[in-house]
DNA sequence: CCACTTGTATTGCAATCCGATGCACTTGCA
DNA sequence: TGCAAGTGCATCGGATTGCAATACAAGTGG
């Protein structure tokens, strides 16, 4: 497993404003990303590259504050529900979030199936907003969770808004590992798909994340015209014939994402 | 609007691991609570008693992390979207939801209501799952939203599996303001909704929170016999009878509780 | 148009955080 | 049975690091 890049020494160089304590507190919360268990102390400070003192005050700190715990058997230490503060106020607090929900209750309402919105974010699209169907997989169904932009129907329709130079950078950038036998990786096939949603003003992927299902993706647009999200709505195959799907969910996420952008 | 307690001076006083820094640094995270548009320097610095210089300092090192941004017009500051992958940590390494998430989807499948987890935090009741079902308010949806423990079916069932002594701390201390015309403030009655719950082994609530909403609550036994989460499914009194509800979604919350806690 | 806000930048001082070390305890292997 | 390596927790002197006062440019509202 790859340790995710926690290296904040370099933005410290020369930046007199940088508090390094606070980065490195928020370095150990990060530490816990990818990783499948409870981590010990010596485990975060290898992380972290922090020294096992260091890890031990910023441990013993975000414990106090609600933010760490030790687990039950005392083998280790988690994310504590303070976390979801956090989260409560970021979601409550996200302007596109607030005007986009009731227009997606909408679109769930009529559609029937899972409607999601993401976020994006470079590399990767963060899933912000679910509203389930049926039904739904294990960690799927988590906020927070994200799936990288270069393969899904949303990453797509983002691409489709941005200018051929930064859509390069981001293919070209990215860490293209297959999630299904029928993830497209090759640099050539994506920009065919980008291609088409630019055409149709949404992407469709088939089982890109996922075996079986179907996804339709549009883009929502920021002040400045960039994206800065989209909307997704996405299908199981044995339901769906691909271009039934399109026809019928198509209009309505148009729809949904100018009654979005309107506001 | 009351400012919430950010105050954690006190804990300083004589705790060498402490690292104020980092205390700081998740204060001025944590003075969103309760706002309801973007903070500027000047009001963060106010609500969480720090200098401006500090706050800057801080906000400053938290923006560079993904945890804070500047808002569009650059009037002020929101969280940002690395919250969501601390959110996504935590609520994927919970043992709790490992254990409850599927067990919830099949509860869901079932009532066809909208169903929660919420987690026990004295006071409050965090929700942390939500499957929502038609219709659904905003706020109200999100993952980290927090409802008062004593005004709640989840809350009533969790009380009912505390000792006296501690229910009456629990009442004592709660701070009871009614949140329809139809909340229990009055400990004694609370007290008779708990003695009810401890005898059927679930809470019913009815308009406690939202009007026209009827609420059946279970509570979730940690490894020691002590409740650590709530399960609530939610209906709306259009649509049932309270007493039909009961009979219909008790025995299902009650078959998912045991599901939960056999694991 | 001036007074007041906003976010940003600089700098000397000392408090704060750093990290090496050691302890008490449990676990697992021999 | 006993050693070795793991755990979290505690101590302490020194210098790095964060502190707070101050100043600046830009923008707002009266």
């Amino acid at each position: 497993m790859a340790s995710p890049d926690l290296d904040f020494a370099a933005e410290k160089a020369g930046d007199p404003l940088f508090v390094q304590s606070l980065a490195r507190g928020m370095q150990v919360m990060a530490a816990f990303q990818g990783v499948e268990r409870a981590l010990s102390l010596a485990e975060i400070a290898a992380r972290t590259s922090i020294t096992r003192s260091a890890a031990q005050r910023l441990v013993h700190t975000l414990r106090k504050m609600g933010y760490l715990r030790l687990t039950e058997d005392g083998r280790g230490f988690l994310p504590d529900l303070g976390v979801l503060d956090l989260t409560y106020d970021y979601l409550r607090l996200n302007p596109l979030l607030r005007r986009a929900s009731p227009a997606l209750l909408e679109l769930r309402r009529n559609v029937r199936e899972r409607v999601d919105l993401s976020l994006f974010d470079g590399q990767r699209m963060v899933y912000a907003a679910r509203m389930q169907s049926k039904r739904e997989m294990f960690f799927a169904t988590l906020v927070g969770n994200t799936v990288p932009t270069f393969c899904t129907s949303g990453g797509w329709a983002v691409m489709a808004h941005l200018p051929d130079h930064q859509v390069d950078a981001l293919l070209a950038n990215a860490d293209m590992k297959a999630l299904t036998p029928r993830t497209l990786t090759d640099p050539a096939a994506i920009r065919e798909q980008i291609a088409m949603a630019r055409e149709n003003g949404h992407a469709l992927a088939l089982e890109q994340i996922l075996m079986g299902e179907v996804a339709l993706g549009g883009a929502i647009l920021g002040a400045e015209g960039r994206p800065v999200a989209a909307i997704h709505v996405a299908g199981s195959l044995s339901e769906w014939e691909p271009e039934e799907f399109r026809r019928r969910v198509a209009p309505l996420v148009a729809e949904t994402v100018r009654s979005i952008e309107s506001l």
